[in-house]
DNA sequence: ATTGATATTCAAAGCGCTTTGACTATATCT
DNA sequence: AGATATAGTCAAAGCGCTTTGAATATCAAT
C-alpha cells in the first residue's frame, strides 16, 4: 500500500504553498475563491484526505468523541446501548467526528476507565448513558472539567449537559390512567432505584397515588434488577400474595413480558383480570400477547440528538442551554383495561 | 485544564534524553534495567501518558481498529451488534487500542462508509460482520490490501482471517434431530440467503433430508428477514396450507418466538402437534413458553476472539492461521418432540 | 506619486512523539 | 596492549499537519 498524498505534494501540484492548501481546505476567510475552487478540486481529483492524526496533533483536538459502555454480566440482552450507539454514530459521521467506544466490566473499573479516556486525551468529549441517581462518573468529569453530555440526568447541583425523558411525568400519567380505570392497588415493578430513571418513575407513581388519596403500600413495590429472572419473580410474588395487586406497573419491557406469561399462567386475563402498563423504549410491546399499553420514548433518535448536542457543545455552548426534557407517549394497547375487582 | 505532562519535561526531570525515556517506557531491549525502573517509576509519579496523536504520526499507526455497523431501518432490535462490540472492546481495552465504531444506514452507503474508513487511515484493520455470501466488503478490503477478519466467511478464493460458526453442521444435526423424532415435514424458516450463514443453514437442513431420503419440499422453506412481522407472517401462511409441517426449524429467535405464538393462537401444542427449534444467539429462548429447543453459540465470546485475532494478525501471524471454525451447541428445552402425526 | 488599508500568499515554527545514526564507555578477545 | 565487540545513551531528523507573523500585491484615498 503506497502512502497516500500528503499536503506537500499537492500544494506542490497546485504550485501554492501548505499554507493556502491547508487554509483553502479548511474554509478559511483569507483565501480567495478562484484559488479556493481550484485546491478544492485537485483534492478531489486526488483523491487528498488530512491525515487524521497529523492534524490532531497540529490542532490538539481529537476529532474524537467517545462512550464508555458497561457490560453487565450476563448476556447484554438488552438494547439500549445499541440504539443509542447507532444514533449517535449517525450524527457523528456527518460531522466527520470519530467514534470511540470502551467496553468494561459494569462497577468497580468504570471510573477507571473515564480515566484513562479522559487523561489520555482521546477524545474531546465523552456521552455518558444511563444516568444514576448518585453519579460518580458525571462528578468526575464535572470535577475534571471534561466536556460531556449526559442520556438521563443525575442529582447534582452543578450544570451540565443532559438530554432526558420526563420519567416522572410519564409514570405520574400512566398510574393516573390505572386509578381512572378504577384500579386502587396498583404495583409498581421498578428497576434499580439507583438509576435516576427508575427513582423519578417511582417519583411519578407515589405523586399520582397521593394526588387520588391512595395509601403507598410498600409491598407492591419492588425493585427488579432487569433481567428477565427478577421479573418472573417478583410478579410471581405480587400475585401470590393474599391481596395481589388489580394493576402492574413495569419499568421495562421484560419484567412487563414476565408478567403477562405469569398472569396467563395463573389461568387470569391481562387487561380484564390484571392490567399491565410498562415503559418500553424499544416497542417490542407492540408483539407480545396482548399486545402492551406502554410508555413509549424511541432512543435511536435521542442518539442523534445527544450527538448534535454534544457538537454545539464542542464548539462554545454553554451547558444550560444543552439541556432538553422530552415526554414520552402513552401508546394504549391491549394490556390495560377497567378494573374488574 | 492545564497540558498534561510531555517527554521533554519528563525526561528534564529524569536528566535523560527523550530517545531514551521513550524506549525505557517502550520496552525496548537496547536500555539498561536500572534506567528503566527509574524512567518508569517516575512515569508512575507524574502520571505521564505519551499523547496518542504524536505517538500515532511518529508510528504510523492508528493503535486503534474500527467497526462499521449498518443500520437496519426501524428497530436495532437485533442485539447481534451490542454483544459483539462488546467482546471486541472488552480484548481491545486490554490491549489498549482504540475501537471506533462508524455506524452507516444499511445498503449503499456501506461500501462508501468503507473507503472513508480504510483511505483516512484512521484504523489499523477492520472487523467485518454478518458476512453476506457474496459480500463487496470483504472484496473491497481484500483489493486494497486492507487489513481485517470477519464474523463468518464469504464466497471468495482469496484467503482472509474469520471466525465462525458451523452453521450448516448445526444445522445438519437439528433437522436430523427432528427427522429422528419421526418428522418428515420439516419447515425452514430462514433468514435472508444473501447472508452466508443462512445459506449454509439451509444447506445443512437439504443434506439432512437428502440423507434420510426425504424430498425437499421449497413450499415450506421460507426466507424472512429477521424482524417479527415476517415471521409471524411465514409462519402463518406455513401452518394454513393443507399438508402443514409437523415442525419447524427457525433460523432466529424472533421468528421462532412468532412461530410459538401462531401455534398456540392456532389451539395447537408446541412440542407436541409442532416442534420448533430455533438458532438462538442470545439464550433468549429460555425465557419462551414452552422454552425453546435451541443451536446456541453466544456472541460476546466470539468477539474476543475476533479481537485477539485481529491483534495476531496486526503482529505479522499470516491469515490463514486465524480461521477458526466453532459447533455451536444444541440445547434441548421443550419445544420439540416426537412426530404426532 | 504617496500613503494607508485590504486582500492574498508564504516561509517557518511548532505539535509531541519515534527512530536513525553517531558516540562513548565498558567488556572481550588475541 | 591494541583491536574489536557490546551496552547504553544521545542529538537530530522527521511524521504531516496547523498556525503565527511577515511579505507581497492590489486598490482606494490623499
Amino acid at each position: 500500500m503506497k502512502p497516500p498524498m500528503n499536503l506537500k505534494e499537492l500544494s506542490q501540484h497546485l504550485g501554492l504553498s501548505m499554507t493556502t492548501v491547508s487554509r483553502a481546505l479548511g474554509g478559511y476567510p483569507e483565501v480567495s475563491e478562484s484559488t479556493r475552487a481550484k485546491v478544492v478540486e485537485a483534492a478531489r481529483a486526488f483523491g487528498y484526505r488530512a491525515n487524521p492524526n497529523a492534524r490532531r496533533l497540529a490542532s490538539g483536538k481529537a476529532e474524537a468523541i467517545g462512550m464508555v459502555l458497561p457490560l453487565p454480566p450476563g448476556n447484554f440482552g438488552d438494547p439500549y446501548f445499541a440504539e443509542l450507539l447507532a444514533g449517535i454514530g449517525e450524527r457523528l459521521q456527518e460531522a466527520d467526528i470519530d467514534f470511540m467506544v470502551t467496553a468494561v466490566p459494569a462497577g468497580a473499573g468504570e471510573i477507571e476507565a473515564y480515566q484513562r479516556v479522559v487523561g489520555s486525551r482521546r477524545v474531546d468529549a465523552l456521552i455518558v448513558g444511563r444516568t444514576r441517581r448518585h453519579d460518580p462518573r458525571i462528578e468526575y468529569l464535572l470535577d475534571h472539567d471534561f466536556p460531556f453530555i449526559a442520556h438521563g440526568r443525575t442529582e447534582t447541583d452543578r450544570p451540565y449537559a443532559w438530554v432526558d425523558v420526563d420519567n416522572e411525568q410519564a409514570f405520574l400519567l400512566a398510574t393516573q390512567r390505572l386509578i381512572e380505570l378504577g384500579h386502587r392497588r396498583i404495583a409498581l415493578v421498578n428497576d434499580p432505584l439507583e438509576l435516576n430513571f427508575a427513582h423519578l418513575r417511582q417519583c411519578g407513581y407515589e405523586r399520582a397515588l397521593t394526588l387520588a388519596d391512595i395509601a403507598i403500600d410498600p409491598a407492591i413495590v419492588v425493585e427488579g434488577d432487569m433481567y428477565e429472572e427478577s421479573g418472573h419473580r417478583l410478579v410471581t410474588e405480587l400475585l401470590s400474595a393474599e391481596q395481589p395487586p388489580t394493576a402492574i406497573l413495569c419499568a421495562d419491557v421484560l419484567a412487563a413480558v414476565e408478567a403477562l406469561r405469569v398472569i396467563k399462567a395463573k389461568g387470569l386475563e391481562v387487561g380484564k383480570d390484571i392490567s399491565v402498563i410498562a415503559y418500553d423504549d424499544l416497542l417490542r410491546g407492540k408483539y407480545t400477547d396482548p399486545p402492551l399499553t406502554a410508555l413509549h420514548q424511541p432512543i435511536r433518535p435521542t442518539g442523534v440528538i445527544l450527538a448534535e448536542k454534544l457538537l454545539l457543545l464542542m464548539s462554545g455552548t454553554p451547558v444550560q442551554d444543552l439541556q432538553e426534557l422530552w415526554t414520552p407517549e402513552l401508546i394504549v394497547r391491549d394490556s390495560d383495561g377497567p378494573c374488574g375487582t
